[in-house]
DNA sequence: CTGAAGACCTGCCTGC
DNA sequence: TGCAGGCAGGTCTTCA
């Protein structure tokens, strides 16, 4: 479900609705995420000052600990009435003072949690190693293209390596290599500085128009109030393997690298 | 060291 | 209808 832009409409929605309450309570149905659930009974009471994200990890910030929750693949958040049932696959409710409570729901549990410090979280190893935001200031050409340098790796799993740049996952990687006309396969360090300006263009482009339609929703993505995103209907070749690219009429191929999908258009991409 | 593949887990879709 | 197989937004571990 979630790259940076789907985790960045999460932190929106999620914010009016839990900056300024108290946890009041934390039930566990099933505690086995991806790693073991931390011990939360430490929060209760304690109000949440703020919901930040770096990478595809939101951060609830109280006053003395950084609540830290990754989605995995399939996670989500909803927001509801503290008495509503228990939906299918609720792992976690966490009940809020103002009576509504949050929901987490994971079908496949890869998703995870873990309460930081809040100074020096940036030390754990979830965050220590996490290369620049996407939409920083530190992310441009002249960056990624010190990062090709020496590397054989196809560019497209380069761009998803979180060491060289974060939050940018199987979709918007296919996308923004479609739109900046390099081939998924080609080798990071045969691919000028001219083009790589280019691509850090159409990563930085696609995940801003991304998050302004409220991120992607394919099967299960849903906002915290239960509405879908629509930037899939945007989408230029993921999923569209041998329909008629929309720039060309070529039809869309599908390849695999790194066990992934990779969905591309032989004649736009070099 | 690099890069590719497997593992984690469940649900859904396709094809036989 | 039933069932096997393939596929899915991420990341960590293992292996060559």
């Amino acid at each position: 479900m979630p790259e940076l832009p789907e985790v960045e409409t999460v932190r929106r929605g999620l914010a009016p609705h839990l900056i300024g309450r108290s946890i009041e309570s934390v039930t566990c149905y099933r505690p086995d995420l991806r790693y073991p659930l931390p011990d939360m009974d430490v929060l209760y009471g304690k109000t949440c000052r703020g919901i930040s994200r770096r990478a595809k990890y939101l951060q609830f910030s109280f006053d003395h600990a950084l609540l830290v929750w990754h989605l995995g693949m399939s996670g989500c958040f909803r927001v509801q009435h503290g008495n509503a049932a228990k939906l299918r696959h609720e792992h976690v409710r966490i009940s809020l003072s103002g009576g509504e409570c949050l929901s987490y729901i994971d079908p496949r549990r890869f998703g995870y949690a873990g309460l930081l410090p809040i100074d020096g979280w940036q030390q754990h190893p979830w965050f220590a190693a996490l290369g620049p935001e996407p939409l920083g200031d530190s992310f441009d050409g002249e960056y990624l293209f010190s990062r090709c340098q020496g590397r054989k790796i196809a560019i497209k799993t380069l761009l998803m390596d979180a060491s060289v740049v974060v939050g940018v996952g199987n979709i918007y990687a296919c996308e923004s290599l479609f739109r900046a006309g390099i081939h998924p396969a080609r080798a990071a360090n045969r691919i000028s500085r001219q083009r790589l300006d280019l691509l850090v263009i159409a990563v930085r482009e696609v995940l801003g128009e991304a998050i302004a339609a409220g991120g992607s929703t394919i099967n299960d993505f849903a906002h915290v109030d239960g509405n879908p995103g629509y930037f899939a209907h945007n989408f230029q070749v993921y999923g569209r393997a041998s329909k008629a690219c929309l720039h060309c009429t070529t039809r869309i191929r599908r390849l695999v690298q790194s066990g992934r999908s990779t969905f591309y258009c032989p004649h736009c991409q070099h």
